[in-house]
DNA sequence: CCGCGGTGATACCCGCCAGGTATGAGTGCC
DNA sequence: GGCACTCATACCTGGCGGGTATCACCGCGG
């Protein structure tokens, strides 16, 4: 008998991408046609993935579909394990590349300067593994990092969510409050916290979350730092960013630093047990760097 | 047309497990056994796995096979993938379960008084979850974890790598030497790490790395803990291990405080981005426990 | 009250591909 | 050279993933 019916076998990444594709729109007929598929085979394909975990993981109503407590943790866990999946298609195409490089990601508009310094530095090295550098936006670097399609990033400590991450930190500073040019606050020398949040003319943007939604609040919904520093020109908000990043900063806008802020520290990145000699190379020249930093003696480098 | 060759559509994890088995045993015949499979299959769903991939996995020279370095990196990969499948499967599962647990894995034998209190505690607290308690060797708890197989375990900073997971600080202590009650060693009140390592007549037993081979040395290899006790009864090797592991101590094993060893931390560890109620209210009990310790007053509390 | 649009489930058929067996090809060893 | 061993090839089979057609059920509006 060939092939009896596997039973308690596994679970195939067939059946996880197709659960995401109706946890991620609730919606059947409009899963199926994402997955290019007809609607029939996608309802049995969940029905079998249910039936082989024993485990309901939508409830079906009249007029609509909702998923279980069950679905949830699957939606989330499916997501994790699909990007382990796919990361490791792209690591191992990666090591099988003959000419081995790095690639970078980091929040489009951070860290500028220090990028551009360690690009610098890491060019001028022997045997430098040339840098591809991909620019994203918000949180997206721990997701990017996990699918496989980065194998660096430049995040910030403690805003960004390091967990599963290995670090090594670059160079810590403080935030400045980025608020319009004509604004009162824009006159001061320095703010504190309490200066800057809940001011009733420049109410804090919102971010969307992961799921696409907003969070609640009085200030602008924002997808984008262009849309934000416009909107800060606009003197519709404000921002508490760190130091460094104010190299994105416009006429229109004016810094002032926040003395209370939390410091943040930019660090390198990377999923934990996934060295490399190329990143070895790269993170070696990142320390030398901040050696380097500090032996010039500015604590604060300009930036 | 019915299902197009899905060109490159995504890994299955059917394909990981079969390269995964061959990876391991670097022999198709016996991995198709343990796969319950013929050979002729899995020769062929290897190479269709290349052909996707766009990479040679193995070196099939004459007699034997080999991995290539991209197939190195398939293999860490694969492992951690399918755990992370394995992990949504048991965590769906979990979740569905009307009388919810939380299973607990730890070392056979370290920090047990401490674990015994904390289940204590526990147990004591109002609307205790059931804790399932199970013991594995060495630094298996990683991995059961990341299986999902377990929900938290106990481990030791820095003693076990900690990527990747949350933790929660439980109780800091020095380590002490375990040596034979007849050598010379045990007489002393204190001892340093110099004094310790090197002994010519005690050499540090050797543990099997993760691909069972083990690493070379003048010491026996060493598979358990059991077996690792009775080589010190028989006054063949020594072993450092944080003070309150000696509860497993024998009346032919003498403890000696090792001044200089470095400090270990005994933590609560979970998957990072895995919070539970039911976790929430283990972590919340061993909170209180450990202010509970410090207000008693005893630092080093006995054990 | 009865169509009507829209949803997911069911019924049924088809053909690809995972699985099997038999055998070949290449190599080390006696 | 024959033998043992191992992986690759050839070829067949049937289970299952895919398709189309249709049903069952609901909410809604005339």
């Amino acid at each position: 008998m060939s092939a009896y019916a596997r039973v308690e076998d596994g679970i195939e990444t067939r059946e996880l991408r197709y659960f995401t594709a109706v946890a991620d729109l609730l919606h059947f007929g409009r899963a199926a046609e994402r997955l290019g598929i007809a609607q029939p085979p996608l309802s049995r394909a969940v029905r079998q993935l249910e039936r082989r975990l024993g485990v309901r993981l939508f409830d079906r109503d009249r007029r609509g579909v909702a998923l279980t407590e069950a679905g949830e943790v699957l939606h989330r866990e499916a997501r994790l394990a699909l990007s382990a999946v796919e990361a490791a298609a792209r690591r191992t195409r990666r090591a099988a590349d003959p000419a081995p490089t790095i690639t970078l990601v980091t929040k489009a508009g951070a860290s500028h300067a220090l990028l551009q310094g360690l690009l610098d530095a890491h060019g001028r090295s022997r045997d430098a593994v040339p840098v591809r550098v991909e620019l994203c936006e918000l949180g997206e670097q721990a997701g990017i990092l996990r699918r496989g399609a980065a194998d660096v990033a430049l995040m910030h400590r403690p805003v960004d969510d390091l967990a599963g991450l290995d670090t090594q930190d670059l160079l810590t500073e403080g935030q400045v409050a980025i608020v319009p040019a004509a604004h009162p606050l824009a006159a001061r020398h320095r703010v504190t916290m309490s200066d800057v949040v809940d001011v009733p003319d420049l109410p804090m943007a919102r971010w969307p979350r992961l799921d696409g939604t907003y969070p609640d609040g009085p200030g602008p919904e924002v997808r984008s730092q262009a849309q934000l520093a416009q909107l800060v020109a606009l003197g519709r908000t404000l921002l508490v960013i760190p130091a460094s990043s104010r190299a994105w900063q416009w006429p229109e806008h004016a810094a002032v630093p926040v003395t209370d802020a939390p410091m943040v520290t930019t660090v390198l990145a990377w999923p934990a047990h996934t060295g490399s000699a190329a990143l070895d190379g790269l993170r070696e020249t990142a320390a030398a760097l901040r050696r380097d930093t500090f032996r010039a003696g500015s604590g604060e480098p300009a930036v």
